[in-house]
DNA sequence: GATATTTAAGATAAAGGAGTCTGAAACCCA
DNA sequence: TGGGTTTCAGACTCCTTTATCTTAAATATC
Protein backbone atom coordinates (compact mmCIF):
# COMPACT_ATOMS: atom_id res chain seq x y z
CA UNK A 1 0.00 0.00 0.00
CA UNK A 2 1.25 3.87 -0.91
CA UNK A 3 -0.31 5.39 1.87
CA UNK A 4 -1.23 4.58 4.97
CA UNK A 5 -5.11 4.83 6.36
CA UNK A 6 -4.55 7.49 8.39
CA UNK A 7 -2.85 9.46 4.91
CA UNK A 8 -5.89 8.23 3.04
CA UNK A 9 -8.65 9.80 5.27
CA UNK A 10 -6.10 12.83 6.31
CA UNK A 11 -6.05 13.39 2.56
CA UNK A 12 -9.64 13.08 1.68
CA UNK A 13 -11.09 15.22 5.00
CA UNK A 14 -8.49 17.93 4.42
CA UNK A 15 -9.39 17.94 0.93
CA UNK A 16 -13.27 18.27 1.50
CA UNK A 17 -11.98 20.96 3.77
CA UNK A 18 -10.73 22.79 1.50
CA UNK A 19 -13.82 22.13 -1.45
CA UNK A 20 -16.49 24.06 1.41
CA UNK A 21 -14.26 27.06 0.73
CA UNK A 22 -15.93 28.34 3.78
CA UNK A 23 -14.21 30.54 6.49
CA UNK A 24 -15.28 29.86 9.37
CA UNK A 25 -14.37 26.13 11.28
CA UNK A 26 -15.88 23.29 10.60
CA UNK A 27 -16.67 20.30 12.99
CA UNK A 28 -14.57 17.56 12.82
CA UNK A 29 -17.89 15.45 13.59
CA UNK A 30 -19.65 17.14 10.19
CA UNK A 31 -16.93 16.15 8.60
CA UNK A 32 -16.18 12.45 9.71
CA UNK A 33 -20.32 12.00 9.17
CA UNK A 34 -20.01 13.32 5.30
CA UNK A 35 -17.24 11.00 4.48
CA UNK A 36 -17.39 7.83 6.52
CA UNK A 37 -14.84 8.23 9.11
CA UNK A 38 -14.35 7.26 12.35
CA UNK A 39 -15.15 10.27 14.26
CA UNK A 40 -12.08 9.57 16.65
CA UNK A 41 -9.72 8.43 14.41
CA UNK A 42 -10.31 11.53 12.02
CA UNK A 43 -9.92 13.64 15.37
CA UNK A 44 -6.32 12.37 15.95
CA UNK A 45 -5.35 12.81 12.41
CA UNK A 46 -6.31 16.39 12.42
CA UNK A 47 -4.22 16.68 15.86
CA UNK A 48 -0.67 15.56 13.52
CA UNK A 49 -2.08 18.04 10.91
CA UNK A 50 -2.96 20.76 13.12
CA UNK A 51 0.79 20.13 15.62
CA UNK A 52 2.42 20.36 11.91
CA UNK A 53 0.73 24.03 11.37
CA UNK A 54 -1.35 22.72 8.58
CA UNK A 55 -4.31 23.16 10.35
CA UNK A 56 -6.16 25.86 12.40
CA UNK A 57 -8.29 24.04 15.23
CA UNK A 58 -10.67 25.69 17.64
CA UNK A 59 -12.56 24.46 20.49
CA UNK A 60 -16.04 24.86 21.51
CA UNK A 61 -19.35 26.29 20.62
CA UNK A 62 -19.03 26.90 16.44
CA UNK A 63 -15.43 25.58 16.81
CA UNK A 64 -13.71 23.04 14.50
CA UNK A 65 -10.81 22.89 11.95
CA UNK A 66 -9.53 25.34 9.44
CA UNK A 67 -6.83 25.69 6.85
CA UNK A 68 -3.82 27.32 8.60
CA UNK A 69 -3.31 28.87 4.63
CA UNK A 70 -4.81 29.05 1.44
CA UNK A 71 -5.79 25.83 -0.36
CA UNK A 72 -3.16 26.93 -2.71
CA UNK A 73 -0.37 26.68 -0.54
CA UNK A 74 -1.15 22.97 0.85
CA UNK A 75 0.21 20.33 -1.46
CA UNK A 76 0.03 16.28 -1.20
CA UNK A 77 3.40 16.47 -0.20
CA UNK A 78 2.59 18.59 2.77
CA UNK A 79 -0.33 16.28 4.18
CA UNK A 80 1.99 12.95 3.49
CA UNK A 81 4.73 13.44 5.32
CA UNK A 82 3.24 15.20 8.21
CA UNK A 83 0.82 11.94 8.54
CA UNK A 84 3.29 9.02 7.19
CA UNK A 85 6.53 11.12 7.65
CA UNK A 86 9.25 11.43 5.02
CA UNK A 87 10.03 8.05 4.35
CA UNK A 88 8.49 6.85 1.04
CA UNK A 89 10.48 9.49 -0.89
CA UNK A 90 13.74 9.11 1.28
CA UNK A 91 14.07 5.48 1.69
CA UNK A 92 15.51 2.34 0.24
CA UNK A 93 12.55 0.77 -1.18
CA UNK A 94 14.16 -2.64 -0.35
CA UNK A 95 15.00 -1.55 3.26
CA UNK A 96 18.03 -1.34 3.50
CA UNK A 97 19.40 0.86 5.83
CA UNK A 98 22.18 3.12 4.40
CA UNK A 99 21.35 2.66 0.34
CA UNK A 100 23.03 5.78 -1.18
CA UNK A 101 25.84 6.33 -3.99
CA UNK A 102 28.69 4.63 -2.45
CA UNK A 103 27.22 1.17 -2.57
CA UNK A 104 23.61 1.71 -3.47
CA UNK A 105 20.98 -1.82 -3.86
CA UNK A 106 20.23 -3.03 -7.49
CA UNK A 107 17.14 -0.99 -7.54
CA UNK A 108 18.44 2.43 -6.30
CA UNK A 109 18.62 4.12 -10.13
CA UNK A 110 16.28 2.91 -11.51
CA UNK A 111 13.61 3.27 -8.33
CA UNK A 112 15.11 6.70 -7.57
CA UNK A 113 13.93 8.08 -11.28
CA UNK A 114 9.91 6.88 -10.35
CA UNK A 115 10.67 8.07 -6.73
CA UNK A 116 11.41 11.29 -7.37
CA UNK A 117 8.63 12.12 -10.14
CA UNK A 118 6.45 10.79 -7.55
CA UNK A 119 7.67 13.43 -5.16
CA UNK A 120 7.09 16.11 -7.95
CA UNK A 121 3.86 14.99 -7.96
CA UNK A 122 2.42 15.39 -4.78
CA UNK A 123 4.90 18.36 -4.42
CA UNK A 124 2.98 19.94 -7.42
CA UNK A 125 -0.45 19.02 -6.42
CA UNK A 126 -2.07 21.49 -4.12
CA UNK A 127 -5.63 21.39 -2.57
CA UNK A 128 -6.62 24.40 -4.68
CA UNK A 129 -5.93 22.36 -7.84
CA UNK A 130 -7.91 19.11 -6.49
CA UNK A 131 -10.87 21.30 -4.85
CA UNK A 132 -11.29 22.78 -8.08
CA UNK A 133 -11.30 19.08 -10.14
CA UNK A 134 -13.29 18.03 -7.82
CA UNK A 135 -15.72 20.56 -8.86
CA UNK A 136 -15.46 20.12 -12.30
CA UNK A 137 -15.21 16.83 -12.98
CA UNK A 138 -17.68 15.75 -10.35
CA UNK A 139 -15.37 13.82 -8.75
CA UNK A 140 -15.56 11.43 -5.25
CA UNK A 141 -14.05 11.71 -1.97
CA UNK A 142 -16.71 9.10 -0.19
CA UNK A 143 -16.87 5.51 -0.59
CA UNK A 144 -20.02 4.64 -2.15
CA UNK A 145 -22.99 3.75 -0.70
CA UNK A 146 -25.61 1.05 -1.95
CA UNK B 1 6.32 1.87 2.50
CA UNK B 2 6.01 0.88 -1.13
CA UNK B 3 6.94 -2.77 -0.49
CA UNK B 4 5.73 -4.95 2.40
CA UNK B 5 8.95 -6.57 4.50
CA UNK B 6 8.00 -9.42 3.14
CA UNK B 7 8.50 -8.33 -0.27
CA UNK B 8 11.80 -6.57 0.30
CA UNK B 9 12.88 -10.03 1.69
CA UNK B 10 11.66 -11.70 -0.97
CA UNK B 11 13.01 -9.76 -3.75
CA UNK B 12 16.56 -9.63 -1.97
CA UNK B 13 16.43 -13.56 -1.31
CA UNK B 14 15.54 -14.69 -4.68
CA UNK B 15 18.39 -12.15 -6.38
CA UNK B 16 20.77 -13.91 -4.28
CA UNK B 17 19.66 -16.71 -5.93
CA UNK B 18 20.01 -15.56 -9.13
CA UNK B 19 23.14 -14.31 -8.65
CA UNK B 20 24.60 -17.65 -7.62
CA UNK B 21 23.98 -18.74 -10.94
CA UNK B 22 23.99 -22.36 -9.48
CA UNK B 23 22.64 -25.23 -11.34
CA UNK B 24 21.91 -27.59 -7.70
CA UNK B 25 19.16 -26.20 -5.12
CA UNK B 26 20.26 -23.83 -2.40
CA UNK B 27 19.06 -24.32 1.12
CA UNK B 28 17.42 -21.29 2.79
CA UNK B 29 19.39 -21.65 6.10
CA UNK B 30 22.33 -20.56 3.49
CA UNK B 31 20.80 -17.57 2.06
CA UNK B 32 18.93 -16.23 4.83
CA UNK B 33 23.04 -16.68 6.95
CA UNK B 34 24.10 -14.37 4.15
CA UNK B 35 21.78 -11.74 3.97
CA UNK B 36 20.72 -11.88 7.67
CA UNK B 37 17.32 -12.38 7.33
CA UNK B 38 15.05 -15.05 9.55
CA UNK B 39 15.50 -18.04 8.63
CA UNK B 40 11.64 -18.76 9.56
CA UNK B 41 10.68 -15.80 8.02
CA UNK B 42 12.35 -16.01 4.95
CA UNK B 43 10.74 -19.71 4.37
CA UNK B 44 7.48 -18.71 4.55
CA UNK B 45 8.25 -16.04 1.34
CA UNK B 46 9.86 -18.83 0.02
CA UNK B 47 6.81 -20.91 0.38
CA UNK B 48 4.93 -18.32 -1.18
CA UNK B 49 7.20 -18.24 -4.00
CA UNK B 50 6.66 -21.78 -4.68
CA UNK B 51 3.44 -22.22 -4.80
CA UNK B 52 3.40 -19.12 -7.12
CA UNK B 53 5.05 -21.12 -9.65
CA UNK B 54 8.10 -18.80 -8.99
CA UNK B 55 10.71 -21.40 -7.44
CA UNK B 56 11.39 -25.14 -7.00
CA UNK B 57 11.97 -26.74 -3.79
CA UNK B 58 13.52 -29.79 -2.75
CA UNK B 59 14.18 -31.39 1.09
CA UNK B 60 16.30 -33.39 2.70
CA UNK B 61 20.10 -33.11 2.31
CA UNK B 62 21.21 -30.67 -0.60
CA UNK B 63 17.75 -30.04 -0.53
CA UNK B 64 16.76 -26.10 -1.01
CA UNK B 65 15.28 -23.80 -3.38
CA UNK B 66 16.29 -22.80 -6.94
CA UNK B 67 14.38 -20.99 -9.27
CA UNK B 68 11.59 -22.65 -11.27
CA UNK B 69 12.71 -20.31 -14.49
CA UNK B 70 15.28 -19.07 -16.37
CA UNK B 71 16.32 -15.87 -14.30
CA UNK B 72 15.67 -13.78 -17.58
CA UNK B 73 12.01 -14.71 -16.85
CA UNK B 74 11.03 -13.91 -13.22
CA UNK B 75 10.30 -9.95 -13.04
CA UNK B 76 10.03 -8.08 -10.18
CA UNK B 77 6.40 -7.88 -10.97
CA UNK B 78 6.11 -11.63 -10.02
CA UNK B 79 7.51 -11.58 -6.92
CA UNK B 80 6.23 -8.15 -5.88
CA UNK B 81 2.11 -9.46 -6.74
CA UNK B 82 3.16 -13.61 -5.69
CA UNK B 83 4.34 -11.51 -1.87
CA UNK B 84 2.63 -8.67 -1.13
CA UNK B 85 -0.70 -9.30 -3.76
CA UNK B 86 -1.76 -6.87 -7.04
CA UNK B 87 -2.77 -4.09 -4.44
CA UNK B 88 -0.15 -1.92 -4.75
CA UNK B 89 -0.98 -2.04 -9.30
CA UNK B 90 -4.96 -2.03 -8.72
CA UNK B 91 -5.97 -0.11 -5.98
CA UNK B 92 -7.23 3.50 -5.78
CA UNK B 93 -4.70 5.95 -3.66
CA UNK B 94 -7.28 6.87 -1.37
CA UNK B 95 -8.75 3.71 -0.50
CA UNK B 96 -11.74 4.32 -2.23
CA UNK B 97 -13.27 1.52 -3.76
CA UNK B 98 -14.53 1.37 -6.52
CA UNK B 99 -12.58 4.22 -7.79
CA UNK B 100 -12.67 3.88 -12.08
CA UNK B 101 -13.78 5.78 -14.91
CA UNK B 102 -17.09 5.76 -13.74
CA UNK B 103 -16.69 7.95 -10.81
CA UNK B 104 -12.69 8.72 -9.90
CA UNK B 105 -11.10 9.87 -7.06
CA UNK B 106 -9.81 13.73 -6.85
CA UNK B 107 -5.99 11.56 -7.70
CA UNK B 108 -7.65 8.89 -10.17
CA UNK B 109 -5.91 10.27 -13.24
CA UNK B 110 -2.97 11.47 -11.88
CA UNK B 111 -1.65 8.58 -10.14
CA UNK B 112 -2.91 5.99 -12.43
CA UNK B 113 -0.30 7.41 -14.51
CA UNK B 114 2.50 7.22 -12.26
CA UNK B 115 1.51 3.60 -10.87
CA UNK B 116 0.96 2.82 -15.18
CA UNK B 117 4.82 3.93 -15.64
CA UNK B 118 6.07 1.68 -11.89
CA UNK B 119 3.91 -1.23 -12.82
CA UNK B 120 5.97 -1.28 -16.62
CA UNK B 121 9.57 -0.79 -14.69
CA UNK B 122 8.65 -3.64 -12.49
CA UNK B 123 7.40 -5.91 -15.48
CA UNK B 124 10.39 -5.09 -17.61
CA UNK B 125 13.25 -5.50 -14.81
CA UNK B 126 13.87 -9.48 -14.54
CA UNK B 127 16.39 -11.08 -11.95
CA UNK B 128 19.17 -11.89 -14.94
CA UNK B 129 19.11 -7.79 -15.57
CA UNK B 130 19.17 -7.01 -12.08
CA UNK B 131 22.17 -10.07 -11.14
CA UNK B 132 24.20 -8.53 -13.76
CA UNK B 133 24.09 -4.91 -12.57
CA UNK B 134 24.65 -6.66 -9.04
CA UNK B 135 28.03 -7.63 -10.73
CA UNK B 136 28.89 -4.99 -13.25
CA UNK B 137 27.97 -2.18 -10.29
CA UNK B 138 29.16 -4.05 -7.26
CA UNK B 139 25.53 -3.80 -5.86
CA UNK B 140 24.81 -4.81 -2.54
CA UNK B 141 22.19 -7.15 -0.55
CA UNK B 142 23.06 -7.14 2.54
CA UNK B 143 22.63 -4.21 5.53
CA UNK B 144 26.26 -2.77 6.08
CA UNK B 145 28.07 -4.67 9.01
CA UNK B 146 29.69 -2.25 11.10
C1' DG C 1 15.86 -49.52 8.57
C1' DA C 2 18.02 -45.65 11.44
C1' DT C 3 19.56 -41.19 11.46
C1' DA C 4 20.58 -36.68 9.89
C1' DT C 5 19.16 -32.93 6.85
C1' DT C 6 16.01 -29.95 4.82
C1' DT C 7 11.50 -27.82 3.50
C1' DA C 8 6.29 -27.62 4.86
C1' DA C 9 2.92 -26.30 7.95
C1' DG C 10 0.81 -24.78 11.96
C1' DA C 11 0.81 -22.52 16.57
C1' DT C 12 2.39 -18.84 19.13
C1' DA C 13 4.38 -14.35 20.38
C1' DA C 14 5.78 -9.52 19.62
C1' DA C 15 5.08 -5.04 17.37
C1' DG C 16 2.72 -1.59 14.91
C1' DG C 17 -1.31 0.28 12.63
C1' DA C 18 -6.23 0.99 12.90
C1' DG C 19 -9.99 2.01 15.52
C1' DT C 20 -12.68 2.93 20.05
C1' DC C 21 -13.52 5.01 24.44
C1' DT C 22 -13.16 8.18 28.37
C1' DG C 23 -12.00 12.22 30.69
C1' DA C 24 -9.79 16.79 30.54
C1' DA C 25 -9.35 21.38 28.62
C1' DA C 26 -11.14 25.24 26.10
C1' DC C 27 -14.91 27.81 24.62
C1' DC C 28 -19.75 29.76 24.02
C1' DC C 29 -24.12 31.05 25.72
C1' DA C 30 -27.65 31.71 28.86
C1' DT D 1 -21.83 30.69 37.40
C1' DG D 2 -23.48 26.52 35.05
C1' DG D 3 -24.23 23.66 31.34
C1' DG D 4 -23.57 22.33 26.64
C1' DT D 5 -20.25 21.92 22.71
C1' DT D 6 -16.01 20.90 20.70
C1' DT D 7 -11.06 19.72 20.32
C1' DC D 8 -7.06 17.56 22.99
C1' DA D 9 -4.80 13.75 25.13
C1' DG D 10 -4.25 9.42 26.82
C1' DA D 11 -5.50 4.63 27.59
C1' DC D 12 -7.33 0.75 25.65
C1' DT D 13 -8.86 -2.90 22.21
C1' DC D 14 -8.55 -5.25 17.76
C1' DC D 15 -6.30 -6.78 13.69
C1' DT D 16 -2.50 -7.43 10.51
C1' DT D 17 2.27 -7.90 9.83
C1' DT D 18 6.52 -9.51 11.45
C1' DA D 19 9.00 -12.90 13.75
C1' DT D 20 9.76 -17.16 16.42
C1' DC D 21 9.07 -21.92 17.74
C1' DT D 22 7.68 -26.69 17.26
C1' DT D 23 6.32 -30.67 14.80
C1' DA D 24 5.54 -33.17 10.55
C1' DA D 25 6.90 -34.75 5.97
C1' DA D 26 10.29 -35.78 2.52
C1' DT D 27 14.87 -37.10 1.15
C1' DA D 28 19.72 -38.76 1.35
C1' DT D 29 23.25 -41.46 3.47
C1' DC D 30 24.96 -45.02 6.11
Amino acid sequence: MLLSKSAEYGIRATLYLASLNQDSYVSIRAISDELDISFHFLTKIFQKLTQAGLLRSFRGPNGGVALARPAGQITLMDLVTAIDGPGLFTECVLGLPGCGERKPCPLHETWGLERDRLAALFHNTDLAAMAADLETFDLRLKVLTV
